[in-house]
RNA sequence: UUAGUAAGCUGGGUGAUCGCUCUGCAGACAAUUCUGCAGGGAGGAAAGUCCGAACAUUCAUUCCCCUGCUUUGAGCAAGGGUCUAAAAAGGUAGCGGGUAACGCCCGUCAACCGUGAGGUUAGAGGUGCGAACAGAGACGAGUCCCGACGUUACGUCGGGGGUGAAACGGCUAAAUCCUUACCCGGGUGCAAGAGCAAACCAGGACUCUGUGGAUUAUCAUAGAGCUCUUGUGAAAAAGUGGCUCGCCUAGAUAAAUGAUCACUCCAGACAGAAUUCGGCUUACAGGCUUGCUAAGACA
RNA sequence: GCCCCUGUAGCUCAAUUGGAUAGAGCGUACGGUUUCGGCCCGUAAGGUUGUGCGUUCGAGUCGUGCCAGGGGCA
């Protein structure tokens, strides 16, 4: 789980970076990134019904998620509010594939420092 | 031993690294923050939302207060349901018990199924209709065919074939109608509801219409309408659209109870709490315990 | 989370107190008409009535359990 700090919370927070945001897709996951006005990133993630019907299911999707951001956060530049919104498909992979197509999406949203 | 039957229990384990939430104690601090220690942290179905209850609120001439009428202990409401527009609801019902309550549970009788252990069952009473097709004829009648008798048309008696789910016996059928012992105020549901803060001639919500945008994701804006909330001597400007309680010896509020790796075994099914509780229904790999039954073998 | 509603041809809707083959319009296909196309005329295909179990002689209709889709909430 992210620190308190770290989540998206309030609905209005959601709306605007949906509504304002940029938007980048990578296969199964779909990223939406805001520039606040904070120092800190925050990040919210989203699971459709149409993903899968099972909570099950879904719940562990956004706990792997959750992880692989967590990984992240030290490298990724500080001021950013991200959504990542889980697409159907994903529920069939593991792991380290899950890992592999956020990679990815982060190096096309460029908001991963170079340094490291 | 094999096959079966009933009831109950369980629903992988260990370790490492990195994390989340709540409670208590201690310390620091402007703080709802931080640190340390100790402890709690999904299910038998958490599911479907099918019944019932608690709790909250609302309507109320039932509780409380006031007033009125009829009258001597009660009534005059609302809502739901019913309806060929007038009737008065409803109930999932053998019998007996249990429960706060239930359409639930237990015992027992009957019927049906099973060699058996056992299993299944919306199992009261009354009445109407016999509605399609077929058939001569479908609850009140009738004569398609054959035989006998009577004087022909025809009538009486007996028998048979065929149709059909059912063919004269007054039989069977309500999960379409009605009755009844007994029992009962109705609606809305924690997004119920309560409190605090902020703002003002204003603000929010909803509906409709127009315009634009988006299209695996939870839009914006203008006008009109009507209601609600806060509030007002007038005008202008600025600002808020949140928080707390309800709420829990699991108790979050973008929503925790985990992620990854290693080892191990019989290789892990169905599946994730959201106000609480009692049931029902549905989904489900494997394992364990106990009682009983049938067949076979051995003593 | 809580509370509701709806499932019949590809689409929009019918189907009498349960009664036999589940109909109509649009659409589709084929044929005719036309120089060609449209309109028009004719013919045909297309359905497990969302699904299981039950009541019944008989279920789209009655009862009940699932499945799918949709709506509302201070």
């Amino acid at each position: 789980m992210l620190p308190k700090e770290n989540r998206l919370k309030k609905k209005k927070d959601f709306e605007n970076v949906f509504k304002k945001g940029k938007g980048f897709k990578e296969k199964f996951l779909f990223l939406k990134i805001r520039k606040n006005e904070l120092n800190v990133n925050r990040f919210g993630f989203a699971v459709s019904l149409k993903v899968s019907k099972k909570a099950v299911v879904r719940n562990k999707l956004k706990r792997q998620l959750r992880e692989i951001v967590k990984a992240k956060l030290p490298q990724v530049k500080p001021g950013i509010d991200g959504i990542i919104v889980v697409l159907p498909g994903l529920e069939d992979k593991n792991f380290q594939q899950i890992e592999e197509i956020a990679n990815k999406l982060f190096k096309k949203a460029k908001i991963i420092n170079n340094t490291t």
